[in-house]
Formats: structure tokens, C-alpha cells, sequence
RNA sequence: CGGGGCAUAGCGCAGCCUGGUAGCGCACCUGCUUUGGGAGCAGGGGGUCGGAGGUUCAAAUCCUCUUGCCCCGACCA
């Protein structure tokens, strides 16, 4: 391709409102521009990338015996009413009505669709395990979009569903998947791990993510050195302690604490630390009207342990200050254990701190010196904390780590939610109906190309993995347009390197070296030629890649074999 | 949804407070000079100032309504 025919839309300075390096650079390389909120047209830069991700999917699932399938955006309300989600999605769910007044949503995923037309197709188990899947674009309504491609209502999916008889045939294929994931991500060039997950509202029990790792991913994932265990926050238990809560030793007293709200102010102006002081949240109940999650101050609430609680409504809601005031007259940073009247679960941890500081449910005051048991009941206990560093895996594996990561892929073991709803079902070798046991697993295509970057990135732009860039080389010819010379050499040469099956870009534009330089490390290019009138009297060609640092002459009657060594050398770039 | 902010040329911004009919940098077009890291000079094109209504002799500027976009939202308990 030359760039005197491409839409080489580069930006010197990126929109005001994009944050993260990613949808910056994005923006920048002229890759995406932005439609709505949370909504994108790709460009052809940015196209290009999302076809080489798209391809290394679907290489991989069609060689793992997956077949492909292209399923509508738009979907009939009946089929979700059928699964019961028509009524459980929020409003994350785009509905709309046809001319006719009947209903329909732009499909967030395909579950219900894919179970639809299975239950019609697949009658024998001679024709299971199966595995089908697609990659379409998927519609969220996200309360709010963000990061650009990253969190986008709009976004390109592969999602895959498999079917079976038999549990230790959804074993079977879900492991496979497994592999099938590692392998994709492995030949993306990303640093990745995967970890245990929370199924969330696509339901199931087992379920693995695949996460990017990236300092500036949403999402925190735990693991331990040897990798043996490795989990998303949100599920991670927290280890339940062995020792013995110490014996009480100050006295229960009042303290004032004008304006401190905050474990920190608190923390701060009364000088104990942040593990002494038990914070105390109130949300909604299902039993009673409020609940209390007692947490050590050094400690967060996890919101999906907090959720299978049974005493507390899902989805978790936090009680507003007015409702607060209302109850306890007090602030919701006033807030304490003692003589709340509130039923309340405490984190193991916080059950085992005595002597502790916490609300005193008056404004302006604390309390100090408290304990369980004397000054307030044992309280009820249970996991509802986010683990910490250091703290220790459950299986014994050592000592948690945690990362930010970029959450990728998410495969899931159904089971029968969606076939015993929608009755799919088929016959067995003696001729019984039995409903399919299902898994699916998806990968977030678009967001893998954003994710590529936030892990990929310098103060001059993208660097592409060698697998996704959007062209393996850039070829700069210095001041081509006056020199005849050059221009009979460069040309052929660009040719000849199209001939050998390199994807290159000629950067053939009437533009000064330096514009050249610059656009094609912004748009991240891995490997980089210069040719030159100088070159061309020495017989020399000058290559860099997107991270060296130093220039190295080639002769030009090896630069065609040195490119191609480059390109034959994955893991090099990296 | 709650809170905050911003809408002026393709991008980044000034002008608004104190009304007088729109400007800067980059990008774009033409010419000349330049040419190994985002060139210089000269000339030029492009904006219903998000939209609607109002006040006024006069509105980007003041007022009302509206739309869009961005940011923050348990960790105040």
C-alpha cells in the first residue's frame, strides 16, 4: 500500500476528552473515530488490525472444530422473554419496537438465539458435541462508555456455544477451549493470564477470564508466584484466619471526632491505624429494610461476595445518607457496630480485631477500646472482603499478588439455563429426550486491539505485535520526489517486497523525513526501511525496528532475506 | 440515575465577566525556498459560535429551555 492512497489520518494532538493512552493513540493513528458515545466507525488503519485479530480467532476455532455462524444483531423479544432475561437484563439491553409494535433488542449476546435454532436443528446424539460460533458485532447500552474501544456500547465479539450430553463432554470441550484461548492469545503476542471468575448474569457455575495485563486495566486479578492459583478479585477468598481474637485491654470510651468522617481523617487525627477501625456500610436488605457489612478499615467490601449473602439484596445498593440520617440520625461517616440495631455480618478479619475504634453512631463522635463480645455481640461472620497483597491463597500455593488486568475472554459452563428454559433438548442412544448441557466462550475482538495497545505503547505511539500490526514494514524513501534515481530503485524494491508476501506501506508522500518518521512510529509499524540517494551510491539500506534504538545498514542485495528473518522471529519484537 | 464540566474551522484552544457582527496554533490549498526527526516566507479557503426561544438598535457574549459530549459516583460509614 502507499500512503499517498491511504487514509493516513494522523493527529498531531488528540481530542481533549480521550483519556486512556489507548483510545488516544487510537484517535492519533487515525484508526477510529468516534459516531456517538461509546459508539465507533474503524477506519481503514484500525480495520485492518481488527481483521488480523478477527483471523487468528477464527484459524483457531475452525481448527479446533468449531463452526462458524452468523447470527442477527437484532433479536425478537419472544426468545428472551422464553429465557426469562427479557425481564432480568437492566437496561443494558437496547428494546425497541418494529412498525408492527413488536418487540425487539439489539442482542448484548446470543445465547437464547443460538439454543433457538439449535433446538430446531440438532435432533440426534450423534451429531454432539457441537460447538458453534460467530463474530458480530454486540450492542450494550453501558451506563457509561469509556476508554474509548475499550468499554464501547458497540463492540465486535466472538462468541462461541457448545452443546453436549454429558457433563464430561462439556469438561471435554471447555478444556479444549481453554487451550484454544491460550493459543489465541499466545499467538496475539499478549501477555495474558487466565484466572477463575464470577459467571455474573450469563449464569453458570465454572468459568475462567482471560485478562491482558495492563497497569491501566479495570479489572484486578489475584495470582500466587507459582501461578497455581490465579483468580479475578471479585471471586478470590480471602483466607479465614486461625489465630485467636487478643484480649481486651482498653475500656469501651467515647471520643470526639468533630468532622472526621473518613477511616483515613479518623485514622489520622485519633493516630491509630487503619487496621484498628472497623468501618461499617449499610445496604439494602432483603429479610429487613438495611443490613451492616462490618469491614476492618485497611479493607474493601467485595461487592460479589456481598451479593450471595441472603440477608442482602442483589443487586447490592448502598443505603443513601438520607436514609441514614433517618434511621440513626447520625452520617453515614458515623457510623459504628455498637448499639446500631441493625443486623450486621462482619469479615472474619474484623471479628478477630478487638480494642477497635469505629462510629459511635452520633455525629462527631467515636468510640475506642471496643470489643466483640463484651461491648456488642459476636457478630455473625462471613469471606466479604477483596484480598489483599500477601495475603495467602486458599489453596496453599503461597502468597497472592495482585494485577490490574484487561479482561479479554470469559469462557462459561452453562449447563441447562438457557436449554432447559428454551427446551432444547435431543435424543439419547435409548431414545430419551434429554436437554443439552451447554458452555460458551467469548472474546472480546475489538477490545483486544485497544488492550494490544494499552500493553504495547511509547512516547512516540503504538508498537504493534508483529501478529496484528497493521502493516509488518514501513518503507520511507528521503525526498523521492526530486530524485529520479531513486524513485526507478525505490519503486521496483517495493514491489519486490510485496512479491515476497511483506505487507508493507510506502510512505511515498511529498513530506519531509521527519513527518514520515513520526507517522510510522505513531501508527506503530514493527520494522522500518530508509532508503536513500546516500544508500543507493553505497548500496545500502537502512533498518530499524519500532524498538531498537540504533539504525543498522543493510546491503541492499540482502535487505528482501533480512526483512523476512525479522518477520520469521515472532517472540523478537515483542 | 445523582453530582460536576464542556460545546466557537478537521484537531487543540482564546474571545464571553464588561454585548458592537469572530481570532490564534496545527491541519488544508497555491507559489517560492527548504529537505535525515512533525520546515520557512508569502498568499488563500473554511465557522448558521450545538439547537430553539427571549432581552436589545445590536447577542458567541446576557436570560430561559433543549440536545450532545466528557469526567466523577461503596472505600464519607
Amino acid at each position: 500500500m502507499r500512503t499517498s492512497q491511504y487514509l493516513m489520518a494522523t493527529l498531531r494532538e488528540a481530542p481533549a476528552d480521550a483519556e486512556v493512552s489507548s483510545h488516544r493513540l487510537m484517535l492519533r493513528a487515525g484508526m477510529i473515530r468516534q459516531l456517538a458515545a461509546g459508539i465507533y466507525t474503524w477506519l481503514p488503519l484500525g480495520l485492518r488490525v481488527l481483521r488480523k485479530v478477527e483471523a487468528i480467532v477464527r484459524e483457531e476455532m475452525d481448527q479446533a472444530g468449531a463452526q462458524e455462524v452468523l447470527m442477527s444483531g437484532v433479536q425478537p423479544a419472544e426468545l428472551w422473554q422464553e429465557s426469562g432475561r427479557w425481564d432480568q437484563y437492566g437496561p443494558e439491553l437496547l428494546r425497541f419496537q418494529d412498525r408492527h409494535k413488536r418487540d425487539f433488542c439489539l442482542g448484548p449476546t446470543h445465547e437464547e438465539i443460538i439454543t433457538d435454532l439449535i433446538r430446531r436443528e440438532i435432533r440426534s446424539y450423534k451429531q454432539l458435541p457441537a460447538n458453534f460460533y460467530q463474530i458480530q458485532n454486540k450492542f450494550r447500552d453501558e451506563i457509561r462508555p469509556r476508554f474509548g474501544i475499550m468499554r464501547a456500547r458497540e463492540f465486535l465479539m466472538k462468541d462461541a456455544y457448545s452443546f453436549h450430553l454429558t457433563e464430561a463432554s462439556l469438561q471435554a470441550t471447555y478444556h479444549q477451549m481453554f487451550a484454544v484461548y491460550t493459543t489465541i492469545f499466545t499467538r496475539l503476542g499478549l501477555k495474558f493470564r487466565a484466572v477463575i471468575a464470577d459467571t455474573g448474569n450469563i449464569g453458570g457455575k465454572t468459568s475462567h477470564e482471560f485478562h491482558v495485563l495492563a497497569d491501566s486495566g479495570e479489572d484486578r486479578i489475584v495470582f500466587t508466584d507459582d501461578g497455581h492459583y490465579a483468580a479475578n478479585i471479585e471471586l478470590a477468598e480471602a483466607p479465614v484466619p486461625k489465630e485467636q481474637r487478643p484480649q481486651p485491654r482498653q475500656a469501651m470510651q467515647v471520643v470526639a471526632t468533630p468532622g472526621q468522617h473518613t477511616i483515613e481523617e479518623v485514622s489520622h487525627f485519633l493516630q491509630i491505624p487503619a487496621g484498628q477501625i472497623l468501618k461499617t456500610l449499610l445496604v439494602n436488605g432483603t429479610d429487613t429494610d438495611l443490613v451492616a457489612l462490618v469491614l476492618r478499615g485497611d479493607h474493601e467490601l467485595n461487592r460479589v461476595k456481598a451479593e450471595q449473602l441472603p440477608q442482602v439484596a442483589t443487586p447490592l445498593t448502598f443505603a443513601s445518607a438520607e436514609k441514614i440520617r433517618g434511621i440513626l440520625g447520625c452520617s453515614p461517616g458515623s457510623i459504628g457496630p455498637v448499639n446500631m440495631g441493625i443486623p450486621m455480618i462482619a469479615d472474619h478479619s474484623a471479628s478477630l480485631v478487638s480494642d477497635f475504634t469505629c462510629g459511635a453512631n452520633t455525629e462527631g463522635q467515636h468510640l475506642t477500646g471496643v470489643n466483640w463480645q463484651r461491648d456488642l455481640p459476636e457478630p455473625a461472620v462471613a469471606d466479604i472482603r477483596n484480598v489483599v497483597s500477601g495475603d495467602l491463597a486458599p489453596d496453599g500455593s503461597g502468597k497472592l499478588n495482585i494485577a490490574h488486568g484487561i479482561e479479554v475472554g470469559h469462557i462459561f459452563q452453562l449447563g441447562t439455563k438457557y436449554s432447559a428454559a428454551l427446551k432444547a433438548t435431543c435424543l439419547d442412544e435409548n431414545g430419551e429426550a434429554k436437554t443439552l448441557i451447554m458452555g460458551c466462550y467469548g472474546i472480546g475482538v475489538s477490545r483486544i486491539v485497544a488492550a494490544a495497545i494499552e500493553q504495547n505503547h511509547d512516547e512516540y505511539g503504538i508498537i504493534w505485535p508483529q501478529a496484528i500490526a497493521p502493516f509488518q514494514l514501513a518503507l520511507i524513501p528521503i525526498n523521492m520526489h526530486k530524485s529520479q534515481r531513486l524513485r526507478d530503485a525505490v519503486i521496483p524494491f517495493y514491489h519486490d517486497l510485496q512479491n515476497a508476501g511483506i505487507e508493507v506501506l510506502l510512505d511515498d508522500r511529498k513530506e519531509r523525513p521527519g513527518v514520515m518518521f513520526a507517522d510510522a512510529e505513531l501508527i506503530g509499524l514493527p520494522h522500518r526501511l530508509v532508503y536513500s540517494e546516500r544508500g543507493l551510491d553505497a548500496g545500502t539500506i537502512e533498518y530499524k525496528g519500532r524498538r531498537d534504538r540504533e539504525n543498522q545498514e543493510i546491503p541492499l542485495a540482502d535487505a528482501i532475506a533480512f526483512i523476512r528473518s525479522k518477520l520469521g522471529e515472532p517472540g523478537k519484537d515483542l
